[in-house]
DNA sequence: CTTAAGTACGGAGTCAAGTACGGAGTCAAG
DNA sequence: CTTGACTCCGTACTTGACTCCGTACTTAAG
């Protein structure tokens, strides 16, 4: 009933991705191979499945495995000041993202709004809203 | 001088893609493919450019070009009702990211501030800080 | 007129991130 | 001790998003 040690399948199941994506992510080291109680079966804990879960709501804000390879090591390595460095990096990234997000937020209010109005000045507030680019340049 | 008009090499350059990513949006449909003054040579409005920069900057946030188009003719289209629902789902997962980059941002100032002070306590913050998914059924 | 630089186009190649496949091992239940 | 569900492993295939290639055409400069 516990549900510490999990098997591979229980795994994807728990964290909603396929068993061929734990093993990928085993592969490319996102995810530490588990020792193997009995047998030769891997059995996970439930820090795989916070780790798996993290993984995949990184991806969906637009980091790639890489990054968030490097995001995790942050949170496990000892090694300061260089690991600060690459954390403030991140945050400026991450502080971008949601300067856009937001710009996006504002705008699709906007449009539900004036949706539901019927009003005309469809001009392409979306578009529009994003296009500024001043802060493009930094991040690249 | 004026930058209304442009081929396809300055439109690539302007918005920092390659020219045949401008193609490759054009074939998939996401850009529209403009009227050819002399001879067969496109030239491009600067709106263009700041759809491209739409679309880059939607990706970085982890938008799918297939989403962004979707976005994109929340814009274009006329046809509300419908337009809006679309909006409205689209609100809702953006409001999820920013909740989620909310979250990192927080851990990686705790990460940053406990650095300097070279305090230890290495726990997994920025694991856990989006690892509890209590939004996760909500957006799938 | 020639030539180089830029453009058009379709098709093939690449890279990241999976996803599928097939053969072999294991283990609990019948 | 066989059957079915699961696991292991390596390799191969797929998909999305480009990127490159070869060929053909067209200007702008010399």
């Amino acid at each position: 009933m516990n549900s510490d040690y999990l098997t591979i399948g229980s795994l994807a199941k728990a964290s909603q991705v396929n068993v061929e994506t734990i093993r990928y992510y085993q592969r490319i080291g996102l995810l530490p191979t588990p020792e193997r109680d009995y047998g030769h079966i891997r059995r996970y804990s439930s820090d795989s499945l916070k780790r798996v879960h993290f993984i995949k709501r990184a991806q969906r804000l637009g980091f790639s495995l890489d990054e968030i390879a490097r995001l995790l090591g942050l949170a496990d390595d000892q090694h300061c000041t260089e690991t600060r460095e690459l954390a403030e990096k991140k945050l400026a990234v991450v502080e971008d993202k949601i300067a856009d997000l937001a710009a996006i937020q504002t705008t699709l209010k906007t449009l539900i709004a004036s949706c539901g109005k019927g009003s005309g000045g469809c001009g392409c507030p979306i578009i529009d809203s994003l296009a500024k680019d001043i802060s493009l340049e930094n991040t690249r």
